[in-house]
DNA sequence: GACTGTGAATACCTTCACAGCA
DNA sequence: TGCTGTGAAGGTATTCACAGTC
């Protein structure tokens, strides 16, 4: 007989391997943003050629097909996709149907941006607890949350219910913080600082490398030159 | 990230080597971080299995091999690398041997943060202009550079003579601004926002999406949840 | 005819295994 | 023996081609 799976790679220690590709996530998310607007504006269905103009053709109509197509039978031959059950289905596998509680580590410039930009944008994403080293940032506030020392986080971090977590401080307090943020049982963790955490428990972390972003722009400029 | 996936003539890599994947050059930016702190540390010679330790394994030695492979004979057998001629190398082929200016669009949090971050680690990166629409920000001065009206930007790019935007401003104003950045003839932009944009130019563009990363780690905490 | 759904083909990336060299 | 360099294998993601459906 036929082994029918071959599959699963010795990856991260996870009970139920995503059955969906890391790399679609963000595809997905643009698709719900797109489809939200579009929904504003009165559509009420659209093909999946419609949706790549939308996006101004960063991805390709049988990319999004693929994409769709493996979260269920979304779609009508000979018609297209339906919007509201669309966007309804994306939000639910993109897990934005709770409302996520965010503790933000590190209120510089760059934590202070992102909790303006994704509480903007975002009502399911709401900052709960912020947290700061400095004196001159401590007690400060931010839309009537209250910095706290980071003395206060496993307190405050349980006490506000946050299950994420975001490192915005530099690269040398970072792995700290981490190991503190698992240890209270956070489970997924946003890292802005340009170093590599290590922790023992399966956190699901992801690195936004600014610098690495630029090497990349640069790199290629510099083939251009060439 | 969702990155038009720049098909573009590959002429113009022409002589200089070989396709280098996208992909890896993040990777070989971290190579170089690590490697100048090691040498901070008057290491003089490193194997591959060591840079893969102060990475603290999250990359494997293989690829790390494979990686350093592509950019020329570097090691020794049975010895590893010597580590100066390495970070040169690494330096020249991510284009981190020029001095880049930078050209700021939109100087709200994220702007801010960005300048900062961007400058305070890298001597390479240079903030050479600022730009926003806000008449209590024109006039503000940042680091000696004062920030212009975004009315401005044909004339102060040029004089400043950027070769790098970066647009940190609202959605709907990025497309805009992209367009002017392009007919002025700059080559590459880093995107915050969260919109496509789309460009007749061959522009290199990475677009970092903070909604998108979110959306990532709420995918799989709701994974974790079922 | 228009559009989705999907196996097959392809391209790309990573890991493995080991040859080559100090 | 220890380590790099590299072809081959194994996986994953994207594109193609077309069958299926309205």
């Amino acid at each position: 007989m036929i082994d029918p799976k071959p599959k699963l790679a010795p990856r991260a220690l996870e009970a139920a391997a995503e059955p969906l590709g890391e790399v679609s996530i963000p595809r997905l998310y643009a698709y719900h943003r797109a489809l939200r607007q579009a929904q504003a504006k009165g559509k009420t269905t659209i093909t999946s050629h419609g949706l790549a103009a939308l996006l101004g053709h960063t991805i390709a109509s049988t990319q999004i097909r693929k994409d769709l197509c493996a979260l269920g039978p979304l779609g009508r031959r000979g018609q297209g996709y339906a919007i509201d059950p669309l966007v309804e289905q994306l939000a639910r596998v993109l897990g934005l149907e709770h409302d996520w509680r965010i503790a933000i580590i590190g209120f510089g410039y760059l934590g202070h941006a992102f909790a303006t930009f994704i509480t903007a944008r975002e009502m399911r994403f709401r900052v709960a607890a912020i947290f700061d080293n400095s004196p001159a940032v401590i007690g400060q506030r931010w839309q009537g949350i209250v910095v706290q020392d980071v003395a206060q986080i496993e307190q405050t971090v349980r006490a506000a219910g946050c299950n994420i977590a975001v490192i915005a401080v530099p690269a040398e307090a970072a792995q700290a913080c981490a190991e503190r943020i698992a240890d209270l049982g956070l489970r997924a963790i946003l890292n802005f600082a340009p170093t590599p955490l290590l922790l023992r428990e399966p956190i699901i972390i992801r690195n936004i490398d600014l610098a690495g972003e630029m090497s990349i722009l640069t790199h290629r400029l510099s083939l251009l030159e060439a």
